[in-house]
DNA sequence: TTTTACAATATGTACATACATTTGCACAAC
DNA sequence: GTTGTGCAAATGTATGTACATATTGTAAAA
């Protein structure tokens, strides 16, 4: 295994720490319960302080990936790692798993300046123009979602890419982008007016809302993602151990 | 507003720290979007070294309840309500995280046989009866969440247990039964008269849904859990990585 | 054989310190 | 006005050090 730390690198040494033991982790270097060297071995096997290495531990021990445990040491927590690094699928390729023929009712791609919000997530100022698609996609019997989509202008995209493949491959073949982190928001709400008349539903009724933000290895964001689901078409499922 | 540290307490320092603080922005010291002192100054004021209080801030900060920004400083972003979908906590303690005062609306407890799907999942027969317990909850101005929880009788749940402790610590002290597993179906539905009447909300208003499988360490079904949700007062995150 | 006591070990806590990086703001130059 | 430029203020990164505390394993005592 490559223990190999660049201390003349950008990138922090406790972020390179903490990629470092997630990959190991994930890559099974090192499995379900096995303990990893001890901090003042380990610091100094990657030629950092214990302080610095402990900085990248607590993060992964955060997430549940590590557990700590005195005189005992720091081992691999795998049963959260298994629920965590699975299901990534774009809409399209998950649909076609359960055996859904999806339609595109509607796809619209244009350049907006981000509102406050978005620009902080990207970290761009509001007069750097966002790519923007809108897209209603549902079944022959109608539409069932709504999504809005904002990409990072980091990535290149122009606006006439073929948005029908599935979207993860696009950004990952043509773009070498490649989405790893996702965060997501899930919430009920009231359709309005416009969410209404996209979704071919009366206004006020309920939709399943989630928010999305996206980010790559780097853990740069890179898409925001609205969806907005007719009430009983969709169900979201999670699984997770402790 | 009493900055006080204890720096006899056997109780660490940046615990004592983290406390203060969660408590100073939920008694609205600190309201939504203030920001707190500079960490110069704040370690000075509490006498304690900066990298102690970062330490305290850093939790804050990986719950959600602080977000820092360079020269801008650390601001306070009590936002909704949420629910990460791997640290499993129980709904009190959550709450209580998040500084929001339960209150139970209602409580109810029965024994009641359960129906095809539910002893199907509890791997029993349909006379044999299981524990059911319904509860509202809320904060002070209203109720937003409407349980209704069934209960494996193996667990050994007689109904007179006091059911506003949080639930898994229960459990796990009293039952030794440790819920370690669970696989949940989020949705959104229009609320029907039951549950507006329970939420105090019209009927056809939108609920989050969220259907709970909860089994323990030996993938044991323990629990069956239902929870409806008034819209826009809950909001489910989940992470994921790939 | 079981219990007790102790030492070794790994993480936990806490401090002082130094320099890097980002960014908000003010003021000068255009 | 707009643009640039630089200072200052805040967090971010990183190290070295010292001692505390919990727990495991082992050896001695009962």
């Amino acid at each position: 295994m490559k223990y190999s730390i660049d201390h003349k690198s950008p990138v922090p040494l406790h972020v390179q720490v903490e990629e470092l033991l997630r990959k190991l982790i994930i890559q099974d270097e090192y499995q379900n319960g096995r303990v990893l060297p001890n901090e003042v071995e380990l610091a100094k096997l990657l030629a950092i302080s214990r302080t610095t290495l402990r900085q990248a531990i607590n993060k992964l021990v955060y997430e549940g990936l590590l557990v700590r445990r005195k005189r005992a040491g720091t081992k691999v927590n795998q049963s959260t790692v298994s629920s965590k690094s699975n299901n990534w699928l774009s809409f399209s390729q998950e649909m076609k798993l359960r055996g859904i023929n999806i339609k595109n009712f509607e796809l619209h791609v244009t350049w907006v300046f981000p509102d406050e919000m978005l620009a902080n997530f990207f970290e761009i100022k509001t007069d750097r123009k966002v790519l923007k698609m809108e897209r209603v996609r549902g079944k022959n019997d109608g539409p069932f979602v709504y999504f809005i989509s904002y990409f990072h202008p980091r990535i290149g995209l122009t606006g006439d890419e073929d948005f029908k493949r599935p979207l993860y491959e696009l950004l990952e073949q043509d773009y070498s982008t490649i989405a790893s982190l996702s965060k997501e928001e899930i919430s009920a709400h009231a359709a309005d007016e416009l969410i209404a008349e996209k979704l071919q539903i009366k206004s006020s009724e309920p939709v399943l809302f989630r928010k999305r933000f996206v980010f790559d290895q780097g853990e740069r964001p890179i898409e925001y993602n609205l969806g907005y689901y007719k009430a009983d078409s969709f169900v979201y499922t999670v699984e997770s151990r402790r």
